[in-house]
Order: structure tokens, then sequence, then C-alpha cells
DNA sequence: TAGGCCATCTGGTCCT
DNA sequence: AGGACCAGATGGCCTA
């Protein structure tokens, strides 16, 4: 993009630009959070300004000093800038800027809504846009499966889905939002670990991810994300509005830290461990867009759907008894498998 | 210091 | 004409 040198004088960031902004705007200022441009262009501006006269009426040609070699110009010539229309432009221009700041602010108002109803939300770890954007997609579609197949999802195939494609800072939150190992359940998403990360098996880092399995203890470092505890993300405040899945959480969620920042993603309450179905069942997630699949089934009979997504009635035929053969299995961790049927009875039974 | 992320400015385009 | 939307450019901040 080239600049005439007109617009550039037009580049100014004035005081009277500040008076247009919204006060969060300005505090934002203030606190040194400006963005580009030039601040700087006063200076050429004002030269700008003594040049022209004041005649506003003045429409005149362009300049005819071209010069011989150079090409006539087509389009409309330009009309000189006259202090008045100058005047009129810096004006529209911090108009326009107002105004494209005020939409950039209600997009990310609605990004920042987004960020707390997509799982693993946090005030002070939060996810770029981009990896809430792909979260969210992955999220919708996961759900939508579920809804689709009508099948509970196998909780290894669905943090899969949830992380497809997300990058390993955002793939390690998830996976501290799951208390799992993001190593795990994305082998196909980490195929060339850094050298630095410990092998599986090896130390973990301290405070990264509490799911302590027998052979599978390593995290992955990724600060801030990594710094998370994910002691936090679980905690559920009582009465807190999470959305329309709320009542799939309700009982099933386990802390024993101090409350994480509110609010709390909804849905990702799926606490503990992960049985060895993942071997046999989790979808290579490169394929997922095509194959993926929730594994756990449970019985096309009796029992309704639950009203949260099944609809106010919960007569889903498709809902019924839940099969959690398959999903526990995680040796020596009851503790987690009654959490695990809890947590699934939880969603496909009325509560 | 490089790279990622972000906020802002800016000009172009389309629409009302 | 003016507003909404978009994409490119720019510079600040932060982290590895």
């Amino acid at each position: 993009m080239t600049r005439s040198v007109l617009e550039e004088q037009m580049s100014v960031e004035s005081d009277e630009q500040q008076e247009l902004c919204s006060p969060a705007e300005r505090e934002r200022s203030a606190e040194g959070v400006t963005g580009g441009g030039g601040e700087e262009e006063e200076d050429r501006f004002h030269h700008l300004e003594e040049d022209e006269d004041d005649d506003e009426e003045e429409e005149e040609e362009e300049e005819e000093e071209d010069g011989e070699n150079k090409p006539k110009r087509r389009g409309p010539k330009k009309k000189k800038m006259t202090k008045a229309r100058l005047q009129r432009f810096k004006i529209r221009r911090m108009k326009a800027n107002a105004r494209e700041r005020n939409r950039m602010h209600g997009l990310n108002d609605a990004l920042e809504s987004l960020r707390k109803v997509v799982p693993c939300y946090s005030k002070t770890q939060k996810l770029s846009k981009i990896e809430t954007l792909r979260l969210a997609k992955n999220y919708i579609w996961a759900l939508s499966e579920i809804l689709r197949s009508g099948k509970a999802p196998d909780l290894m195939s669905f943090v899969q889905a949830l992380c497809k494609g997300l990058s390993q800072p955002t793939t390690n939150l998830v996976a501290g939002c799951l208390q799992l190992n993001p190593r795990t359940f994305l082998p196909e998403q980490t195929p060339d670990l850094p050298a630095h990360l410990p092998p599986v098996g090896a130390s973990s880092y301290p405070g990264h991810f509490p799911y302590q399995s027998p052979g599978l203890t390593a995290g992955l470092p990724s600060p801030p994300y990594g710094t998370m505890d994910p002691s936090h993300i679980f905690h559920q405040v009582k009465g807190q509005p999470y959305g329309p899945l709320e009542p799939f959480f309700d009982g099933v969620l386990v802390s024993d830290g101090p409350a994480f920042d509110p609010p709390l993603s909804p849905p990702l309450s799926i606490n503990g461990n992960f049985s060895s179905s993942f071997k046999h069942e989790a979808v290579a997630a490169t394929d997922y867009d095509k194959s993926f699949s929730f594994s756990v089934h449970y019985g096309g009979g009796g029992a309704g759907g639950h009203p949260a997504i099944y609809g106010s009635g919960g007569s889903n035929p498709r809902c019924g008894d839940l099969q959690v053969d398959g999903l526990m299995g995680f040796d020596g961790h009851s503790h987690h498998e009654r959490l695990m049927n809890a947590q699934l009875n939880a969603i496909f039974h009325d509560s």
C-alpha cells in the first residue's frame, strides 16, 4: 500500500482523537496499551497546513509540474487539501478510528464470551484468539457428534477432538483442565517432541498435571499455561451459571483446591483417568474429521436423555442406560472410577 | 533477540 | 455520504 504524501500527513493521533475514545479505551491508553500509528506525525501535518491557503472553495487542478517524463495519472484528479478539507478529513478519520476501535472491542468482548463457554476458561491464562476459535470449533464439533450419534463420548476421543489442531500450550492447558497428560491422548499431535522433554514415565513438572498415573507422569513444559494448577479448574461454584450443560456436571465435580477464576467453562469437568480402552478405541486425531466416533455406548432403551441436551422432554429414545464398561480400568484408582461413573451417569440420566 | 500476540491506524470496498 | 467490514502495516509487550 503506497500512501500519498498527503495521506501520510493525515496519519494523526492527536489529543482530540483520544477524546473520541471510550473511557475504557482512554484507560487503556493511559496504561500505555496503545497500538501503532503515527503519534509523531503532527509536525508534518502542521507543515502541510501551512502550505495550504485558506480558501475552502478552492478546488484546484493537480499540480502541473509533474514533469514531461511522468505519465499522466488517470482517474479523478486529486483536489488540493485546504485547511477546511483537511479538518474534515481529520474529523472523519478520527470518527472512523473510534468506530473501528469500538468494533474491535465488541469483537473482543464476543471472543471473551466465547472463552467463557469453551473448555478451560481462565481469567489469568487466557487462550489466544485463534486458539479460542479453534477450541470452540472442536468443542462444537464434539458436542454435535454426541448429539448426532446419541452416544456418550469416550473420554480420550473427546479430548482428542477438543485438542485437534491446537497448539501444544493449549493442548497442555486442556490436558491440565482434564488432569491429563497430553501425551497420553495426543500421540499424533506430538510426533516429534522436543528433545528436552522428559520421556514418558519420567519425572513430571511439578504442579502442572496432578494426574500421576503409574508410567505416565510426564507433563509438557509450556508456561504460562503449564503453571496452572488443575485442581482449581474443576472447582465449581454452586449456582454458577455454566450454560446449558451445567446440569451435566452437578455433583460430579471434584475439587480439593482453591477456587479457580470464575466463571469456569462448563463441560470439561471430566475428571479422572482413562482406561486402557484408549488403546483400542481412540481415533487417530489426524483423521478425526472423517472417522471420529465416540466409543462408549449406552443402551438405546429406556431412560430419557438429559433435558439440557435432548430437550425439555428428555425423551430422546437413543438415550438409555449408560454402559461404562471399558471406560474405567485404571488399576487401583477406584476413586476415579466412581467419579467417572458418577459423571457419566450424571450426563445421561436426569438429575 | 526473535517470535507470538495484540491493539490500533489506515485505506479500500461494499452497502444503505 | 457515511458506516460496516476487512486486511495490511506498525509498534508495544511478553516470553523463551
